[in-house]
DNA sequence: GGTCCTCTTTGACCCAGATCAATCGACAGG
DNA sequence: CCTGTCGATTGATCTGGGTCAAAGAGGACC
């Protein structure tokens, strides 16, 4: 679909960023410059909230969305990661039963949902190259029951670690010779909410992975990898997904 | 969108079934007579399995099948419910790293891949539809996390009976004097493998609520909801959604 | 009737992960 | 320097739901 091998600085997006903005350089998207326009949030800011609706669709240009339902008594899940190059919003009907945040310093890049919808209905591309991205985040939210329903805290943390890695590599980021490292985009406490954990469940097994020599930490944040298949094999997933070349 | 308050014999099916097939009746699909051919399977038989690929796209006529992901070591986890009117199959490349399978007897309105894809290149509507009805899934699949994620296992059964009611109120079904009620489709392993929880603490606890007056069971399957506000409250759900009327 | 067989219920016990609480490190401001 | 804040770690304890085991409740079939 995409070639997502270039690495240079995105020359069409206002702000700078890590990594090439894949949906600007080669999507169908990018044909509609005339509806199109960016827009930056802080880290921690609310995006859209429970019963309020989003009056735009884009998808994300640099810095870390997520999206999170919250149960009366203050339980939350986080049910969408949102990284670079992911779609948020529905044209149509309004959804959002759940909160979208911004975790990082963000950029988006919106259509205002009317012209959108308008240009969808003209242009089958659009709707498939939608309908396209949407069953891939459905197939993403399947393994994510499966993580949440069945899997063990350890096995959470690194399908969690592996899952970042896999994106972080699907974007060419980071693959500093031969061994491979990633950046936790998150908290404990928001890995907690990923993972249908609490923030010290989520905390020990970190520090049980590490002690075991399956991951090494730099920091809070940066980790190691210094054996993928041992990882993946914690992370009891039976196949590697064709994950890195 | 669609008109489900007919109550009919669907006409159009080759087989007898509860509700009328509202696909059936006024879908955009049912444009597509041409390459429109129905499939019917027996309890319990895989229809497609992980790894294989299935050679339609289709949506539910009558009966239920589940899709299901397994682990290595034999844990499985429920990831969709097939009811009738439901949609399974992706156009386009293949997906499918879980089974598919019928838990009742099934009937299926199959469309073959080839063809649909074709048709769906020309026709707007028709991507736009799936598309629809994909974003409603991921919905319901992100509700679904919520509850693997975050519900005890008492709220998860409250809410699994309340979803399955909504279901069936959707497509008009029982709705006896005022007092609702609703057929389990499932087995307790099969409630266990949506819920993420074991065969045996869906007994316990939809013995619990029994005990407690929020249902009344009427042999296994049977659950009647003397009231639904309760239900609904024991479900840890913060919005009624509309659910009837 | 009796005997499988599958599904379900119930009991006793245990453990993974939640809860409560203390401490630590990094960093910002005064 | 001290102090406050925020995130992370670690410890001690508790508990919801898993595990293991036994028994009940229909069918279907002989």
């Amino acid at each position: 679909m995409h070639d997502h091998s270039v690495h240079v600085q995105c020359s069409e997006c206002p702000i700078r960023h890590r990594a090439v903005c894949a949906r600007c350089e080669t999507d169908e998207l990018n044909r509609l410059e005339q509806i199109k326009y960016y827009r930056s949030f802080q880290a921690g800011q609310t995006i859209i909230w429970s019963g309020d609706r989003m009056e735009f669709v884009g998808s994300v240009v640099s810095g870390i969305a997520t999206l999170t339902q919250t149960m009366e008594d203050g339980r939350r899940q986080m049910v969408g990661l949102l990284l670079p190059s992911d779609f948020v919003g529905r044209p149509g009907r309004a959804t959002a039963a759940f909160d979208v945040t911004a975790t990082t310093d963000l950029v988006m890049c919106c259509f205002r949902k009317k012209p959108f919808e308008e240009l969808m209905a003209t242009t089958p591309h659009i709707a498939q190259r939608l309908l396209e991205m949407t069953l891939d985040e459905l197939d993403a939210a399947r393994e994510w029951m499966l993580l949440l329903g069945r899997k063990t805290a350890r096995e959470k943390i690194a399908s969690l670690i592996s899952i970042i890695a896999r994106r972080d590599a699907a974007l060419h980021l980071r693959r500093a010779g031969g061994k491979l490292a990633v950046d936790l985009p998150l908290t404990r406490e928001e890995m907690a909410d990923y993972l249908g954990l609490t923030l010290e469940t989520v905390s020990r097994q970190i520090s049980a992975l590490k002690k075991d020599g399956v991951i090494t930490l730099e920091g809070n944040r940066h980790v190691q990898i210094p054996d993928l298949d041992r990882l993946l094999e914690e992370a009891g997933d039976d196949s590697d997904g064709g994950m890195l070349v």
